[in-house]
RNA sequence: GGGGGAAUUCCCGAGUGGCCAAAGGGGGCAGACUGUAAAUCUGUUGGCACCGCCUUCGGUGGUUCGAAUCCACCUUCCCCCA
């Protein structure tokens, strides 16, 4: 790809890049290029929201670029009390290497970690003095820093903003300076941050790096962006036919930023399929996706559970539990299977009419059962299990 | 430093001695309708082999036959004044 090519890229699917001029000089240069990508050193599991800003590293990567994760120890390590968020534990040394390692072993899904660098931000941030965090605060002003709208908002609502939090935005930046950054990626979110790291470059006699931003992908709920706690993601680890399943569910208004960024298909493709079906633009998607991640085999297999299950059928594999031959009633049955998360919850399930036991719908939770033949239980639309009495 | 408020179940938020497993909304789950979508309507939403019992209302002690509700201390947060 030519640097022109690439440029044109970047232009279509950032959301804002400061500045464009800037980047395309850069990539016009001819020289390797330091490109930054913050982690958090937190829970390393990715999903295909992960994706969007990894797959312009590859993008980078391929031209020969040098690309470099910067693992975020040092605040994971001090552990951040901010806002609502329940106590988070400060990460241990051990924890954070292990959690980058992770990290790095799913990265690979995206480009050549090989090539990559990783560096840890506590190894510049943790030798800072107080005099040098003093000159570095004297950087900017809290106007300035309260500009951010997350700190804002927290302000206007009487939600505490701890002090500590306001200098995230300078550490931050101050990577930048460490690692002589030419170019920073990162989500919208990220865009105070960014430009943080572009002051303070210029601050200390360096070329400003460009930032580029691109969007967030909105999770499968359709509201909040994609995130594992909120349960509204997709993961580049999950087994195919979930996956598969997921991709269905994509909302129809999101689809087509779905396609555009976490696949390769061309805008022309998905644009002309969605016109015509949106249920079989769901279909390609899911077949580009999980082709992707697992392959064309593990597409069709995902394929053809979901239109088996569509059809009310019930799947090939599924997953069995084993319990002790005896007399249950549902409502155990159901715990035990896994398909509910208590008792109760079981009990409820089954009066709401919400199980099948085999192909008939039970709405009595003492209905007894004992085990001649291995029982198939099912959860509303596609939750399965099958229990072997033994 | 002084004064005044607040902490409730997944979230927001009622409740100010027994009628409270705790209103209402959000979210979740299930049913109907569908495209295993959206919207809409309905039900449900602490646990327990469950018509009864057990544990929950920031923490620890206390008052009371009885406490989410009253008292003391503690913790955390917010507001006002300086």
């Amino acid at each position: 790809m030519t640097p022109q090519e690439i440029y044109d890229i970047l232009r279509r699917d950032a959301v804002e890049i400061y500045n464009e001029d800037e980047l395309l000089r850069l990539l016009q240069s001819g020289r390797p290029l330091t490109v930054k990508l913050g982690c958090d050193p937190s829970r390393p599991d990715l999903h295909i929201g992960h994706s969007v800003p990894l797959r312009k590293m590859r993008l980078f990567q391929d031209a020969g670029h040098r690309i470099v994760f910067l693992i975020g120890d040092f605040t994971g390590m001090i552990g951040d009390p901010s806002g609502r968020n329940k106590t988070r534990v400060p990460l241990t040394f051990e924890q954070v290497r292990e959690n980058a390692r992770s990290y790095f072993e799913q990265v690979g899904k995206f480009l050549d970690t090989e090539k990559a660098s990783v560096v840890y931000n506590s190894d510049w941030l943790g030798k800072l003095n107080f005099a040098d965090v003093l000159s570095l605060c004297g950087k900017t002003t809290l106007a300035r820093v309260m500009e951010r709208d997350d700190f804002q908002k927290r302000y206007a609502e009487n939600r505490p903003i701890g002090l500590h939090e306001l200098l995230y935005p300078m550490m931050q930046g101050y990577d930048s300076v460490a690692l002589k950054a030419d170019i920073e990626i990162g989500g919208t979110d990220q865009t105070f941050n960014l430009l943080m790291g572009r002051n303070l470059q210029k601050d200390y006699g360096q070329p400003p790096q460009v930032v580029l931003t691109f969007p967030l992908l909105p999770g499968l709920d359709g509201v909040e962006k994609m995130s594992k706690s909120l349960d509204n993601y997709i993961g580049v680890d999950e087994p195919p036919e979930v996956m598969f399943e997921k991709c269905m569910r994509v909302p129809d208004a999101l689809l087509e930023s779905y396609f555009q960024l976490t696949t390769d298909v061309p805008p022309e493709t998905y644009k002309a399929l969605m016109k015509n079906d949106v249920r079989a633009a769901h279909f390609a998607y899911a077949r580009s996706l999980v082709t992707m991640y697992h392959g064309a085999a593990d597409a069709e297999r995902g394929e053809a559970r979901y239109n088996a299950v569509a059809a009310g059928g019930a799947p090939d594999a599924v997953a069995e539990v084993t319990i002790p031959a005896g007399e249950y009633p549902l409502w155990k049955l159901v715990a035990d299977a896994g398909l509910a998360a208590s008792g109760s919850e079981a009990r409820r399930l089954v009066k709401e009419g919400g199980i099948m036991a085999g192909s008939e719908r039970k709405t009595d939770p003492n209905e007894l059962f004992s085990g001649d033949a291995p029982l198939l239980l099912k959860r509303g639309k596609g939750k399965f299990a099958r229990v072997v009495f033994q």
